[in-house]
DNA sequence: GTATGATTGAAACATACGTTTGACTGACAT
DNA sequence: ATGTCAGTCAAACGTATGTTTCAATCATAC
């Protein structure tokens, strides 16, 4: 069959790298438990690297997609003042649940795998990855602002990075980290929305003053600022 | 001198590290920058993987023992009602950044090497990672449900793995995802320590019904439920 | 000064790695 | 039947790895 072997391998190679590292998993790893010759994976890639990227192609693009399609549905809909934060976020948060559900049970393991390539070595790879993202990032983050005007552009970006980094937290270590998600998905992602969009919509507080770094919080100034219940 | 060479190396194989992974780094790239023989290693630590364990020992206790010392004084002067979230969330998130500001330049390679540590290989370094935490989660959960008697464990634990999240992803990819993040630490302490305590606040939603995989939210459902503004 | 124990040094060891090679297979078109 | 070509295969190549070895060095105590 024509991609059979191919495709073999970026399943194999998928869940690997994703349980063990890329650098810590080899092509004989790949290749003997996908049952394929060690030399297909440069035969059909031409390299390691890129059967790396090859992988993250195949994931991103679909739920990247995705997320495009239901911000411009959500934009069309709601022409008049522009979508709540809730409907941005869940348009933000749902594809990759989606699928991971479609997936099965390969969720764990493909968080895991975006998780490591912020450690990547490879810079070529990085940017790559980075670049995947640019336009989701840049739509979003056009959309919340309108949702949010009254807080600055950098804050809007930096909230939008705290559900990315939420997200992708719960998604690899959700099933390790105790109890905490071994629930049903969509209960992970109902609970997820609900954190993200309050956290998008907290007020701006005043850096006040910039303190200096031996002022920095101590257990003294936090009772002292936030008072009680 | 005595502890230089072992203090040499613990310095440098913690930024290669994070740099460039564990795996991707050698032996001989951290020796070499060391200015110290490779055997060096092997005589002061025994091998690779119980040199990573020793950068994480030297990191992690500090902060944690300040997470815990911070939370002891705030549990001890708001006796009646137990501190705010924001009290909560500020001596869970601030030791973090001070242990950075004291490293200097050092806080985004060490994030990174944490960042790491979720994807690697080795069950027993994880393990060991995950049990350094151990305190420090049980406090901090006792703490939060406290404050949020209105919500279940189980998602106040979820939330505080959010926390987690957003503010590891901050510092592994802060300076490299845009402009979001080259502001001052304490701006971005400030900025983490809102969302997180507005989204810690969030009302519990109910899951409604548990659809299907099928029935995960479309671009119609979102629209329909959630209206706009 | 000399013995002692801790540390360093250069070299080698065995192994695992990504990649390449060249022969081989099978299907399909001519 | 034969030529073609994508795909597979076992084997080897060159290199880099973590670790070990053992002699050399150093500070310190006697």
């Amino acid at each position: 069959m024509a991609g059979e072997t191919r495709e073999r391998i970026l399943d194999v190679a998928e869940r690997l790298f994703a349980d063990s590292g890329f650098a810590s998993t080899s092509l004989r790893d790949i290749t003997a438990e996908a049952g394929v010759n060690l030399a297909a994976v440069n035969y059909h890639f031409g390299s390691k690297e890129a059967l790396l990227v090859a992988i993250l192609e195949r994931r991103i693009r679909p739920v990247n997609d995705r997320r495009l399609a239901l911000l411009d549905e959500l934009e069309a809909r709601t022409a008049n003042g522009g979508p709540t934060l809730e409907q941005i976020v869940t348009a933000f948060v749902s594809p990759p649940f989606q699928s991971a559900l479609i997936e099965g049970a390969r969720r764990r393991e493909l968080m895991k795998l975006f998780g490591q390539l912020h450690s990547q070595a490879n810079p070529e790879v990085r940017r790559l990855f980075i670049q995947q993202f640019h336009e989701v990032r840049v739509r979003f983050a056009a959309s919340f602002q309108r949702a949010l005007p009254d807080i600055d552009p950098e804050e809007v970006a930096r909230r939008a990075m705290y559900i990315v980094g939420a997200m992708s937290f719960m998604m690899a270590w959700g099933e390790e980290s105790g109890h905490a998600s071994s629930q049903a998905p969509e209960r992970l992602l109902r609970s997820l929305i609900d954190f993200a969009s309050a956290g998008m919509a907290a007020p701006q507080t005043a850096t006040a003053g910039i303190p200096a770094p031996e002022t920095l919080p101590t257990a003294a100034s936090i009772s002292a600022h936030g008072g009680h219940a």
